[in-house]
RNA sequence: GGCCCGUUCGUCUAGGGGUUAGGACGCAGGAUUUUCAUUCCUGAAACACGGGUUCGAUUCCCGUACGGGCUACCA
């Protein structure tokens, strides 16, 4: 069999949403689950939307979900080269052969021309009905064409849609889907700035980088039919690839796909990394800047449309490829759940490797301008680990292992403080601070003791210990807690929140 | 409007002519943890509707409704 060989080919618009992710990462399962090539095309045939940047911003969003192309612009490969716009001479080869063989041809309208036709007949649609009456090759004699391309009129070409066929391809996904080719317009292949279309290129470039299989979103399941058209047109239709498309990604109300607006509009990240529009309606927060980690997103991004066939929920990179099937694609759309993702996130943190995970708490602790040492960060990570959702939760949840708490839970002091009992506290303070050998251990032993003796109860002191030490109820054991925070650091909170416990109440 | 695609708990889904319709997230309750979280247990929660076909349809067929996509010299 030949090479299986899968494109992820997105226009550099902007942003790359999470949508796109999952259809880069389905291409790249089935690639790699057949040893197959995995490759990046750019698409960027459209002047007028092309974003500086974007290409970037791509290239480092598949990387960080560690799918990285095995070809593509600036990663080589025998098919280059990798972006549409370079390109440009392959599709005024095959748009000239085709208008030569009568499968196309010139077209002189102007895009006012075609407005106004609009304006007056909404349902208007340049084919087989339409183009005899329009400005073209096929109406237009032969040396008034010449006159005109010669002239250098502004032109297009137009794929010539044949009458009365039925166009039909078996999607891998939905099964056999027809199309009457009356219903089909003429759609343009090559656009009056020389660029080509969507159509054109997609077609062109699949063919010459031999592209096997096409996994793409639903959006192209009906403009398929005029590929399947151009495949034929060309001669090609014995390399005409397979088609998969995926179905949508919806908004979480399910009013439509999710696009760039529903990451704002709904408070969580739509997008992998944070992107830096023009203007603050255009910027983006990213997975990854939210604190998820690639592996969790990657993840939940796979069992969105598709499932193993299995209970399994947990997948690494690895176990993805050899579970992927085209068949357990599902067939209808899907709302993207952030609650869901949420707790495929808490679940690979909990699992992770701490050392992993050093490397992704530190930077986040460093922007509050805190850089413990590796020790502390990392019984910091174990003991909170349990406790964090996204990786910033490790600051959230867990700031006062780096600075005094900013604030007492005021309900918990009001109701466990009793101020007559501050000078036993006090006292309570100063044992522990003799204490041999400051360990959670010994510490606890120490507390018992003293609860012991003055015929105390453990909810009378813990509460207490914990709210002084973190302001807060929420938090990991609090004897390992003080072990961290240290001697001296635990002493100076503990005097502190007395005082202050008494103020409060 | 036209064409194409879809429809199982709130969400992601398994299943498939006869099942107590299974799992996961979320939600509720409980156990463990003298906090929180984790973990575990329990619970509420679904086959869009109408016709067929059939001894029997959630499952197959046809309609309807609803949802979505496309309908650009955008991808």
């Amino acid at each position: 069999m030949e090479k299986m060989r899968l494109r992820f080919a997105p226009s550099p618009t902007g942003a790359l949403h999470i949508g796109g992710v999952r259809t880069a990462l389905y291409n790249y399962l089935l690639a790699k689950k057949h040893g197959g090539a995995f490759i990046l095309r750019i698409e960027d045939t459209d002047q007028g939307r092309f974003v500086p940047g974007a290409e970037d911003y791509i290239k480092e969003a598949l990387e960080w979900f560690g799918l990285a192309p095995d070809e593509g612009p600036g990663y080589g490969g025998a098919h280059g080269p990798y972006r549409q716009s370079e390109r440009k001479a392959l599709y005024h080869k095959y748009t000239a052969q085709l208008v030569e063989n009568g499968r196309a041809y010139y077209a002189f309208d102007t895009p006012e021309e075609l407005a106004a036709q609009r304006e007056e007949n909404p349902a208007f649609k340049y084919d087989a009905g339409a183009r005899m009456r329009m400005k073209n090759s096929l109406t237009l004699a032969e040396e008034e064409v010449g006159r005109r391309i010669k002239e250098g009129e502004a032109h297009v070409v137009r794929l010539k849609v044949p009458t009365g066929e039925t166009v039909s391809f078996r999607d891998q996904v939905r099964g056999q889907v027809s199309f009457d080719s009356y219903e089909l317009d003429d759609k343009v292949l090559l656009k009056a700035d020389g660029m080509p279309t969507y159509h054109m290129a997609n077609v062109v470039d699949d063919y010459l980088m031999e592209i096997t299989h096409v996994i793409r979103g639903e959006e192209w399941l009906s403009s398929t039919a005029h590929h399947v058209l151009l495949y034929q047109a060309l001669g090609w239709e014995g390399q005409m690839p397979e088609f998969a498309h995926l179905p949508l990604i919806l908004r979480p109300d399910g009013k439509g796909k999710l696009s760039k607006r529903d990451g704002a509009r709904f408070g969580f990240p739509v997008f992998p990394l944070s992107w830096e529009g023009k203007t603050e309606e255009d910027s983006f927060t990213g997975m990854r800047e939210f604190g998820f980690l690639p592996e969790a997103a990657l993840n939940f991004l796979a069992l969105l449309g598709w499932n193993p066939g299995t209970e399994q929920e947990i997948f690494s990179r690895e176990e993805l490829v050899a579970a992927f099937s085209v068949e357990r694609i599902n067939k209808s759309g899907t709302r993207f759940d952030i609650d869901k993702a949420k707790w495929f996130n808490q679940q690979y943190i909990i699992k992770a490797d701490t050392d992993y995970l050093l490397e992704r708490v530190r930077p986040v602790i460093a922007a509050h301008g805190y850089e413990p040492g590796d020790a502390f960060l990392k019984a910091f990570i174990e003991l909170m680990r349990e406790r964090a959702v996204t990786l910033d939760d490790f600051w959230e949840n867990g700031y006062f292992f780096f600075e005094e708490p900013r604030a007492y839970d005021e309900k918990m002091v009001r109701k466990r403080w009793d101020p007559e009992r501050k000078g036993l506290f006090d006292e309570l303070a100063g044992q522990l601070h003799l204490v041999n050998n400051y360990t959670a251990g010994s510490i606890k032993a120490q507390t018992e003791a003293f609860i012991d003796e003055r015929g105390l109860k453990f909810g009378d002191v813990l509460p207490i210990l914990r709210l002084g030490v973190a302001g807060t109820m929420k938090g990991p054991a609090i004897f390992e807690m003080m072990e961290l925070l240290g001697r001296e650091e635990v002493d100076r909170r503990l005097r502190k929140a007395f005082v202050q416990f008494n103020e409060l109440k």
